[in-house]
DNA sequence: GCCTACTTGGCAGCGACTGCCAAGTAGGCG
DNA sequence: CGCCTACTTGGCAGTCGCTGCCAAGTAGGC
């Protein structure tokens, strides 16, 4: 099995083995979500079908939940390293848009996107968890926009996360939209309207 | 037992026992989170010490979530009530500030609003499962402030659900903040700030 | 060819939650 | 007063998400 040296797709034979029976059953959760709904649907079942061992699925990824996820922490990274990258005369509101545009870039393909968003409008508990991995994102960026606002004092913490979840607020809300338009327009349209609609 | 013609507290012998082991599960759940934690308390314990069945504590609080629960359907009836009284010539966002001063009459003690805030703050499940029902409140709100937002057209929608969104992601941040400050300050004055950061 | 390290699957168990069934108790009736 | 009905309660078994543990298999480096 060489050094491994051609440019094949990844090291070792593990490490092949183990992203491909991650995208398996990636999409094998994903599709039997929107067959029959994220609350209709067992791990179990989706273990067999992907032809893996329930506590095998589990050792992948780490609860039901995370089988929706379309690389959550990816999503984070990107969003705070776009704003972190934009130089210090943008002001908070344009450094955010530009790291949500740069993190929305990350989508496989709108179709699937859709999908996904759909299935999270429609599944109280998957809404209530993406809302929460909202904040942690929240909380990460709390310290760049912190300080691309200035303003020192008193309030200051909470004027960032005030600015910081109103974002994440648009965002949700502009996403939830196109999935009502069924994906038609642009996303980015419909947050830019959510904006300027509080900030007006 | 008579057709019950005194001012008395309530109707029938049924009805106060069942409102007294009510209360009593509800003190016993909110003591029990605030000593060890949420997660590291079980609804068995809580049954045990409250001297209920599981089966009939679950019977009273269909999840565990609701145990915590400071009457939120209470609070989504007055802020949505109080909303729609203000007067037409109220600004929106005058409008929603009232409600939710009206509903957040509504707490028993400072004290006991400052332990269940601090448990919400310090519990991923119980933030998420918060966020999850004031998305619930928003789309009771919708059809009033679209109404208050007057302007009609394609975006109608999606404007109206940002200014909702954005009121409680600014009030979230409010009572976060309070409770950070362990209760020093009004809330209110913390979600002016935070609605003027904003809005700025 | 062998030893090591990593991976896998099965099993038992916990905690939240539900359906079902049997027993107890309040309430209205004669 | 006693009785019948309606409501409430508790227990039991079972589902589902999730975890720890242990035994077996397989890739990788020597």
């Amino acid at each position: 099995m060489r050094r491994e040296g051609a440019a094949d797709s990844a090291g070792t034979l593990w490490d092949r083995t183990r992203q491909a029976a991650s995208r398996e059953i990636l999409e094998t959760a994903l599709r039997l979500f929107v067959e029959q709904g994220y609350d209709e649907t067992s791990v179990a079942q989706i273990a067999k079908e992907a032809g893996v061992s329930q506590r095998t699925l589990f050792r992948y990824f780490g609860t039901k939940e995370d089988l929706l996820g379309g690389n959550q922490e990816r999503f984070g990274r990107v969003l705070a390293d776009t704003v972190g990258e934009q130089s210090a005369d943008v002001d908070v509101w344009a450094a955010l848009r530009a790291g949500i545009v740069a993190a929305q870039g990350l989508h496989d393909s709108r179709e699937q996107a859709l999908d996904r968003f759909r299935l999270l409008r429609d599944t109280a508990s998957l809404r209530a968890g993406w809302l929460e991995k909202g904040l942690r994102f929240q909380d990460e960026l709390l310290p760049l926009v912190k300080a691309r606002m200035g303003a020192a004092g008193r309030g200051a913490d909470a004027r960032a996360r005030a600015v910081l979840a109103t974002a994440f607020a648009c965002l949700d809300t502009a996403v939830m939209t196109w999935v009502d338009r069924d994906g038609k327009g642009e996303v980015m349209d419909l947050y830019d309207e959510c904006v300027a609609a509080v900030r007006g």
